[in-house]
DNA sequence: TTCCCTTGGAGAGTGTCACTATCTAATCAT
DNA sequence: ATGATTAGATAGTGACACTCTCCAAGGGAA
């Protein structure tokens, strides 16, 4: 399959596919002649998931290319690939340490993780991008004024424990340690918009219930 | 308070805080004399919670506006507020109508929200961005060739049911309409990236739970 | 009163991002 | 032979969220 063939059956414009070409977020086709390559069917499979990644995950096209890197770096093992490539993924802006609501933010998140008793080393919680994520969202609701304590948080965190428990056994019926690398990064990102969507649409139907008019 | 001191409590330089005005995220101060204006502890406020929607929330400028112009819409009730407001938020590319998986996605969402028996009116679903985004998100995954039925749904909708009843709850505790439709707007948005942060920290647990080499 | 600082307001400029367009020379399909 | 296609490189585009510069008017201290 050539360039042409390859932007016919992904949807993606052959400007667009030169782009991830030259951004290393699909790899080179393999050279026939000085002017042409052969696209197969991986390439396909792959360019499928940079635009479900940028697109449908929203994630950066430079992040995207960490991403990926690491799930298929062969030099290190299944857990370490997964981890990296999930410290990868966008986590917005960092804490704003001179403001005294990270420091409640911290605190908060600390708490949480001993209370809900995960394994994470408390004093390198930190140096997860997730953690740093969850201490900035916590320190503006407390500058706005919303109480965010670990009362409020620990259905939220219970909840989420009870998804990573299904999402990971959904990553479990892949095969091969590869595979299922892959599957936990494109099922980590992918699940979000549906998360958020869900949530979004039980709110609508629960606020509803409550205040709605009967209609 | 004039704009230096709001600039200094708030954290945002004044050129952003123009800015802002400009953008009519904030209303203008009381007009002091022609070149200066009184800001008040709401115009305070209401930079703090645009500053968090737009940094933590990640929601864009413009829609920002439209967000907080729906909830102060006082011509209209309570859940029509609400309902606009949160229609407004950020929800993804629309789902490609040329593309097949659009329309398995849009089948599974439907069947999954009847499954459900949530009262969306299923004709006009997909009139609700949160809909679109939860099909586009599914045909993303169907692409891929990974499983997303209802099955697989279903855990993740009767989290968001529950998630939902929280927030709900915590909307009732304010006192007034027009700061319960600020709360639910602040904390729908707000606990997203909680919500996406605990959710990664919890796989990173049960990935080493299950992967982990014990350290 | 003089001098400098701040302000509101408006417009232009900046840097990032994800493409998108243009161009060239080689090569392929007919 | 000739028109289309390709790899590769460079430049351009439009959206976005600021950020800078300028101006005239006003205020505060010496």
């Amino acid at each position: 399959m050539r360039l042409a063939e390859l932007s016919e059956r992904s949807g993606v414009s052959t400007a667009t596919i030169k782009y991830y070409l030259r951004e290393r977020l699909l790899p080179p086709g393999r050279r026939i002649t000085a002017t042409q390559s052969e696209y197969d069917a991986e390439h396909l499979r792959r360019l499928r998931l940079v635009r479900a990644l940028i697109q449908v995950g929203r994630i950066p096209v430079s992040t995207a290319r960490e991403v990926l890197a690491a799930v298929e770096d062969d030099a290190r093992d299944q857990l370490s690939r997964l981890g990296t490539a999930i410290e990868a993924l966008p986590h917005g802006p960092e804490p704003d340490e001179s403001d005294p609501s990270t420091a409640v933010g911290r605190r908060t998140a600390t708490e949480l993780l001993r209370m809900l008793d995960w394994r994470f080393n408390l004093e390198i919680a930190d140096g997860f991008p997730a953690f740093r994520m969850l201490v900035a969202a916590i320190a503006a609701l407390h500058r706005l004024g919303y109480a965010c304590d670990t009362a409020h948080l620990l259905p939220y965190a219970h909840r989420a424990e009870q998804l990573a428990v299904v999402d990971l056994d959904l990553v479990e019926e892949f095969g091969t340690p590869a595979e299922q690398v892959e599957a936990a990064v494109a099922l980590t990102v992918l699940y979000e918009p549906v998360l958020l969507s869900l949530r979004r649409l039980a709110e609508a139907e629960e606020s509803n219930r409550r205040f709605g008019t009967g209609r």
